[in-house]
DNA sequence: GCCAACGTTGGC
DNA sequence: GCCAACGTTGGC
């Protein structure tokens, strides 16, 4: 199982939203390196949710239920998207501070390239994130 | 509001 | 095919 991190903005579609709504379709990625990410994902792969801007915070995981498949919003048809559906909230969101000051995930992807809106997470890098999130 | 990083566009 | 100009993202 490979592990990634989604970013979205809170006001294009927040955590709660994710939660309220269950499942939902990752589509609006422009960017080709965050697409060869999402054509990479497999079903059963884990993703934390993470909040741009406004939040700058790890909120919860995501599983991805659909594989990448054509982004109807994209009229190049070049663009592809993943379902995902929720799987839990941390206990305790985790801020980009902490991840940035801690020695184990400062050199994490998306620290690294912050415009990246969707990177790849390491095992260790998943781990510590989670137990710093309270989840298990 | 500013600016760094980075992608895209367009002139040559 | 190079590169300057410009636009966008996202942290501060």
């Amino acid at each position: 199982m490979a592990c990634w991190l989604l970013k979205s903005e809170p006001f294009a579609y927040s955590w709660t939203q994710m939660v309220r709504d269950g499942t939902t379709r990752w589509n609006g990625v422009r960017n080709h390196q965050a697409a060869n990410n999402l054509k990479a994902m497999k079903k059963g792969d884990k993703a934390f949710f993470y909040h741009s801007n406004e939040g700058k915070q790890v909120m919860g995981i995501v599983e991805v239920i659909k594989e990448a498949h054509p982004d109807p919003t994209d009229d190049t048809g070049k663009f592809v998207m993943v379902d995902v559906k929720t799987v839990k909230p941390f206990a305790r969101p985790v801020t980009l501070a902490e991840i940035k000051a801690h020695p184990d995930l400062r050199n994490m992807a998306f620290v690294r390239q912050s415009r990246l809106s969707v990177s790849p997470v390491t095992a260790g890098e998943w781990k510590i994130i989670n137990s710093l999130g309270k989840t298990r």
